[in-house]
DNA sequence: GTTGGCCAAACTGTATACACTTTAGCATAC
DNA sequence: GTATGCTAAAGTGTATACAGTTTGGCCAAC
């Protein structure tokens, strides 16, 4: 599918964890991960942070070699990548970072759109003073990243933040479900080249944040599929290349 | 984990596959699915459909030997499970069916909610009238599989209810979301001895398509969350046997 | 100069082999 | 009679081997 075929270098960074920030960050909230575990975790940061594209091939026996393990266990990796549609598996041609479709993107924010919004409306029913203040302590740090241009650190930090807010209803599976779709909008913002401004997602960011304060949840709601529009609207999903490629390719 | 290991053999039809209506059902959406994919329908299949229990093991060889394949590739199909949820994989130990607590019954149901709740509420803004005659074609079919006591049937059917829904807003990816979710919901049904009567859940689906109809927005929501509410309030999920079993696993 | 087909290298899909862990039964000690 | 420790069987985790497919380049034909 792939025509060009670009390196796969790019990851070995990975195999020989560098003491960036992103690295101890992704060590800290996997403390003892099975090696399948690691690789999944390698691949997607590498994913997240730009540092793979969509459409890289990602060949067994060059991970094996790079991660130092046999193509058994590289596969296992592949087969969870492939469930959170971060890689697209073909049948006998290999294992690629995935394309996802205009429609698939669109999907995503819909989907998003429901679930946070439904989200923030409950949180405000619920929230205390001190998650109140755990989350002006996050704004703070985003903030912060994007005065000092630190990309990977704000692209890090405005993420979380949605996933901060799942995590204070008390509800994992709500978390976890919107974890894989935030990694899979960063993949999208990476194909379709996101012109959403950092400072205005953060400041939309704190717009929420005082709206859960006021406990308004109508405007909370509101404010929160506004932001995940923005964030939408600036993708370039026009019916462009992306969509010729489409055509040909499936032809 | 299991003190108790019932026997393995209940899923022993799923090799040679009855001409049973699940069966057909089964085979007609996965129309050339790979050698793994298979073996992941099939598990699947056995329990939604209740013929294994929560905390069954899954000894690899058994379900190679069953399978007719190598360990190979019924190690993947279990991954690809425990990514869904419905088994458990233990370190050095093996494959269980999953037995979801107590609180990961409620959060399921949570999001459910806030998905299904939102989902209609978009969906009365957009559905036709053919796609309503769809939903009462399906209900009549419901109604009929009550009627016979078409326990395996009706449960399908109740089941897919909610995806026809999320079909019909053309977005594949809310869609396979909540196929998940419903998947994970069979198996909280079955650890919880739903108590909810098909019955019931039909009139209220009739209920919610009603209010499709009248495209009122805020009924068919309420309705839903209703709904949820009704069926999960009929499972026991009280803190007795289920938590104390629970609190002397993880000791 | 371009097109078509053939062949070797590379790669994926599956099976098998082996090391290490867990488990269950039994014998021994108290 | 109960509890403890040991040993063999069973099972999981990973590596390796091999068959079948894809891929890319080369040569011949037009």
């Amino acid at each position: 599918m792939p025509r060009s075929r670009p390196n796969l270098k790019v990851i070995r960074p990975l195999a020989a964890p560098a003491h960036s920030a992103a690295a101890t960050r992704e060590a800290d909230r996997a403390p003892a991960a099975s090696t399948t575990q690691r690789i999944v975790e390698s691949v997607t940061a590498a994913i997240v942070e730009r540092r793979l594209m969509p459409g890289t091939k990602l060949a067994e026996q060059r991970l094996a070699d790079i991660f130092q393990v046999s193509r058994t266990v590289v596969r296992q990796a592949l087969n969870q990548l492939s469930r959170d549609r971060l890689v697209c598996l073909e049948p006998a041609r290999g294992a690629f970072v995935a394309m996802p479709s205009v429609d698939e993107a669109r999907q995503v924010f819909a989907v998003r759109q429901m679930l946070e919004a439904a989200l923030v409306k409950q949180l405000c029913r619920q929230i205390t003073h001190q998650q109140i203040a755990e989350l002006r302590h996050h704004l703070r740090a985003e903030h912060a990243a994007v005065s000092r241009t630190d990309v990977p650190g704000r692209t890090h930090l405005l993420a979380d933040f949605h996933i901060v807010l799942a995590r204070m209803l008390g509800n994992d599976v709500l978390a976890e479900l919107l974890g894989d779709l935030l990694t899979r909008s960063s993949l999208i913002a990476l194909m379709y080249q996101s012109a959403h401004s950092a400072e205005a997602s953060c400041a939309e960011h704190v717009a929420i944040v005082d709206a859960l304060e006021r406990r308004d949840a109508r405007a909370a709601a509101r404010l929160t599929e506004e932001h995940l529009a923005h964030v939408e609207r600036n993708l370039r999903l026009d019916p462009r290349s992306p969509d010729l490629a489409r055509i040909l390719r499936s032809e």
